[in-house]
DNA sequence: ACATGATGAGAACGAACGTTCTCGCACTCC
DNA sequence: GGAGTGCGAGAACGTTCGTTCTCATCATGT
C-alpha cells in the first residue's frame, strides 16, 4: 500500500470538514480500538459495521478494505482482547514478590478489573455464551484461552512447588470470581476467590493435607 | 389495527375446548418446550420465530397468540430454566444424608449435568452474555437467579454450622465450574471443585486449625 | 343450515444489517 | 494538463427476522 503524507495541504474550498487525513495505518488500529470497545460492551450481533464506522471514523469502504467481513474483524478482535489480559495480568504478577504472592495477585488483578469502568465480566465467557456453538472458530479461540490461562497458572503452582491439582481449581475460582462480579455488578467476589484460593494454597502445600 | 386479538366474545368465556381439536392448550407447553430447547443450544437471536413454530408445530398465528412478542416469550423460558434448574439441584441435595454430604452434592450435580447431552454451560450466564446490558429485564432476572442460588448454598451453609464467608466461596467454586466445563467440553471441573470445596469447609469448620 | 368466530398456512410488511456499488473529489504520475 | 487512482459519503442491494395480515376452512350455537 501506498503511504501518503499531503506535505501541503492547500487549504480547499472545504464544504466540509475534510480534516487532513491521517497516516493510513492509523485507520486500522482506530478500528481495532473501537470494535474491541463496542463489542465487549453490547456483544458481536448487537453491534453493526455502521456503528464501527461512525465510532472509529472511517468510511464504509475502508473498512471493508481493512476487514474483508466481520467475523474476520471479529476474531482480531479476539487476539486484542487475548493480549490485553495476557499483558494485564501478568504486570500485577510480575510485581509480586514471591510464588505465593504471585499467585494471589491474580485475585488482586481481579478486584481492579472488576470495579474499572465498563467492567461487563470475561469477553470470552460472553462470546462463548454469545455465539454458542454457532462459530466452531470463536469457540475454538475461546477454549484455547482458557487453556493458556490453565498453563499459565500451572506454571505459577509449579514455582510455588503446589501439586498439579491445584492449579485448576485456582482458575475455577477466577472463572467463577468473573461471572459473579459481572452478574451481581460487584467486586467482591474478587477477595472471596483470593481468601479460597490462599486457604486451597496452604492445603495444598502442607504435607499433611496431601492426597 | 386490530390492537387486541383477545376478543371477550359475549359467549366463549369458557376456557379451550379440548375435545375435538388436538389438544389445544399444549400449544402452549409445547412452545416453551421447544423455545427453552432451542435457546439453549443456539441463543436467543439466533432462533427465530419460525423455528420455534416449525419445531412446536404450531401456526404462527396462535405463537403470537400465545406469546405476544419473542421477549415475553424469552422471559418466561427463563422462569422454565430457573425452574429446573432448582428443582434439578434440589433433588439431589436431598437426597444426601447429612449437611456436609448436601452441600457436596451440589457438585455431584454438576457433574451430571456436565455430562448429559447438549450441556452448552450455563443458561442464565449465557443469556447475560448475549443481551449484556441490552436489556435490563434479563439481566434483573439472571441476576436474581444468580442470589437466589447463593443464598440457597448460604442456607446448606448455615445448616452445617458453617461462617457465612464459606458460601459465597462454594458459589464462586460451582460458577467457575460452569463456565470451564462448558468451555473446555469436560467434566473435570466438577471434581475439581468438589474436591476444593471439601477443603473450604473442612478448614471453614475448623477455624483455628489452619495458618 | 347459516352465521360467527377462531384457526392454520403462509404471504406480506417494515426494519435492521452485512456487504457492495456509485459518484464526485483530491492527489499523483507522465 | 490530463488520465488514472484511491478515497469519503452514502445510496443501494439482498437477506433475515419479528410481527401482522389475508383468506380459506371448520367447529359450534341457535
Amino acid at each position: 500500500m501506498t503511504q501518503r503524507q499531503t506535505g501541503h495541504s492547500p487549504a480547499p474550498a472545504h464544504p466540509q470538514p475534510s480534516r487532513a487525513r491521517p497516516v493510513a495505518d492509523s485507520a486500522r488500529s482506530d478500528i481495532l480500538a473501537a470494535a474491541a470497545v463496542l463489542f465487549y460492551a453490547r456483544g458481536f450481533t448487537a453491534v453493526g459495521m455502521d456503528d464501527l464506522r461512525t465510532e472509529a471514523n472511517v468510511s464504509l469502504r475502508r473498512l471493508y478494505q481493512l476487514f474483508p467481513s466481520k467475523d474476520l474483524l471479529i476474531e482480531e478482535v479476539l487476539g486484542i482482547w487475548r493480549d490485553a489480559w495476557s499483558s494485564g495480568i501478568d504486570a500485577q504478577v510480575q510485581a509480586a514478590a514471591d510464588p505465593r504472592q504471585r499467585l494471589l495477585a491474580v485475585y488482586d488483578f481481579l478486584a481492579g478489573w472488576f470495579t474499572s469502568e465498563g467492567f461487563r465480566g470475561c469477553a470470552f465467557i460472553n462470546s462463548f455464551g454469545e455465539v454458542g456453538g454457532a462459530s466452531g472458530r470463536i469457540t475454538t479461540i475461546v477454549r484455547e484461552q482458557k487453556k493458556h490461562f490453565q498453563d499459565y497458572l500451572a506454571d505459577l503452582a509449579t514455582e510455588l512447588g503446589a501439586p498439579p491439582g491445584l492449579a485448576p481449581q485456582l482458575a475455577i475460582l477466577a472463572e467463577g470470581a468473573i461471572t459473579t462480579a459481572a452478574i451481581a455488578a460487584s467486586s467482591e467476589p474478587a477477595r472471596q476467590a483470593r481468601a479460597a484460593a490462599e486457604v486451597l494454597i496452604g492445603v495444598a502445600l502442607s504435607p499433611a493435607a496431601r492426597d
